[in-house]
This record gives C-alpha cells, structure tokens and sequence, in this order.
DNA sequence: CGCCGATGACAACCAGGGTGTCATACTTGG
DNA sequence: CCAAGTATGACACCCTGGTTGTCATCGGCG
C-alpha cells in the first residue's frame, strides 16, 4: 500500500462526506429564505452572478455544472419573479446576459448574509489553514471528475 | 473586518463547491455501476455496511442524513436484488440487522475498487496533509449544520 | 403496567436535475 | 463568402433522489 493509495483512501472518506453535507446545505438553504422564496436552484443562479457579474444562461450552467436547460428554467422563474433581468449581449444577439435586479441583489443579499452569519459559527471551530487547504482539494476534485466526461456535447 | 470573518467567506466559497461536487460525484458513480446496476441510494447503503459492518435501516438513514423511510425503501430493494439480507438483531426483535450478502459484497467491492483507481489519479494532484485538512473542516460543517436542526423527531 | 419514543411498512408527493428536439444565431474552414 | 458545424433559446417530457405523513407494532422506562 502506496502512500498515494492512502491518500486515495482518505479522499474516499472526502466524497462520502460530500452527501450528507450536500443535504444539510441543501435544508440550510431552504430554511434561509425567510420572506423571500427563493428555490436553491435560482439562489444558486443569483449567487454566480453576484460573484462573476452578468453571464449568459449557459456559462452559469457550466460553472455550476448544471445543463443549460435547467439553468434556464430557474432564470425564467427569476426573470418572472423579477429578480433578475435581460441585458443586451455585445457579443451575442440572441444570448443575453442575465444581471441581477436590485431586488435580487437585495434578496441574494440577505441570504448570503444570514449565510455568513451561520458560517462565522462555523469559522469559530476551524483552522483557517484547513479552509484554504479544503478549496485546494476541492477545487482539484471537481476539475478531475469534470475531465472524466469527455466529448459530452450540449453541456 | 475580523479573521472570523474572512474564515466565514472561505467557508462560503467551500458551501458553493459542494453543489458542483455533489452532482459530479453522482454522475460518476452512475457510470461507475459496470454491470451491477446499482443506483446512488443502494450504494451509499452498501458503502455504509462495507464501512461499520451490519446496521438497522434508521442507523443507516441517521449515518448518511437520510429519513429513515428513504432508507428503508434502498434497502428493500436491495433485498430484492439479492444484495442485502436481514439477521437477528439481539437488540431489537423487530428492527433486523441489515448485511451485505455476498452478492452484494462482491458489487460494493467492485464499486469501491474502481473509485479507488478514479481516486488515485486524484491524490496525486493533492497535498496529503491538505486532505486530512478537508476531512476535519468538511466534518466541523457537517456537525454544525446538524446542530441547527434541534428537536426535529423522526429521523 | 402503562405510556411514549423508535421502528417497519406503505403511500403520496415534491423538486432538483437531465435528455430530447427544433429553430435560430454564431463561427470557422475551405 | 458561403456551407457546415456548434451554441443558444424555448419548450416538453421524464427520472429519481429524497421528504412527509400515517398507522400498527415493538421496546424501554418511570
């Protein structure tokens, strides 16, 4: 047993990890909109584009690894709940862009708030080496089971 | 802007890469069922008993933050695919003690294998220590989200 | 022994998420 | 410059992971 098997090992305990925590975030989520009803689909359309600024459907799509049609269905559900809307895309006639209304700011806002809040919680008990090091290995995770699916076109 | 708080957007960046992971992870091991078709719940099932040895359904359920119901229904059809069986459970008359059969050891076995190989790729892009980092974070998170949800009964 | 929480069994339901398809818009190699 | 291939929008259909609800039975405990 190489030292690269036990790593291997250990990275197993990683992604077991990863479905229980994927839930609870998930309830987490729900449980955040207090007022406002926001789906963890359209947080997490609202989410990338406050971080990246206005994108098109289909890059939120892949830097969440969702499909594109999916991602539209939640930007429609938002564009009709007016959190967000349509901006002229210089480089593409048809693809608009989709910004962030003030509404949606203020309600990704407010979520990603309370967020913080519960995370300060959390920050408490860590060493923030380790956060560094946990998005290392992440970040190395999802680039190498996205390398996985190939050719998959329309994605 | 205190050190608690920028620990507190680390962890939010951490938050926003487990959705991506979640679903990489779940496409990867639909792929990964060679011949066995075994889907996502069945598996995490399997991995649980590979992993602490037989266990009653609402042991497993409150191991993987699943409701004990959804359980119940992966083991029953793991019992009917022949993967899993019950025994006396010297604790509970009622609340069988759920096993791996042979079949189903073989299939979490292979499963498990061929994820080791995935991962092995994986732990050489990796720092070990900063893997041991993320389970210790990645635990923390799982523990104080589980915390938030206080007197919920049945689970 | 009586009560209450835990379990099994089964049903209903929800939502996150994918796939398929067609028409239109973009891009690039010949 | 045009044809062929690739991206995008729009809409439909579907699957399954996962929850909630309910009831009857079982186990533990004051």
């Amino acid at each position: 047993m190489t030292d690269l098997d036990r790593t291997a090992e250990r990275l197993a305990d990683v992604y077991l990890l990863i479905g229980p925590l994927y839930r609870r975030v998930l309830r987490e989520v729900e449980e955040a909109a207090p007022s406002n009803r926001v789906s963890a689909g359209v947080r997490a359309v609202l989410d990338q584009l406050r971080r990246n600024g206005p994108m098109t459907v289909p890059e939120i799509g892949r830097s969440q690894s969702l499909s594109r049609q999916f991602v539209q269905r939640m930007v429609d559900g938002a564009l009709d709940a007016g959190l967000v809307e349509r901006a002229d895309n210089p480089r593409h006639r048809r693809s608009k862009l989709i910004a962030p209304t003030a509404a949606g700011t203020a309600v990704i806002d407010d979520v990603t708030g309370r967020e913080h809040e519960r995370l300060r919680g959390v920050a408490e008990l860590v060493d923030p080496g380790d956060v560094e090091a946990t998005m290392r290995v992440l970040a190395v995770m999802v680039d190498s089971l996205a390398e996985l699916e190939p050719e998959k076109l329309e994605r």
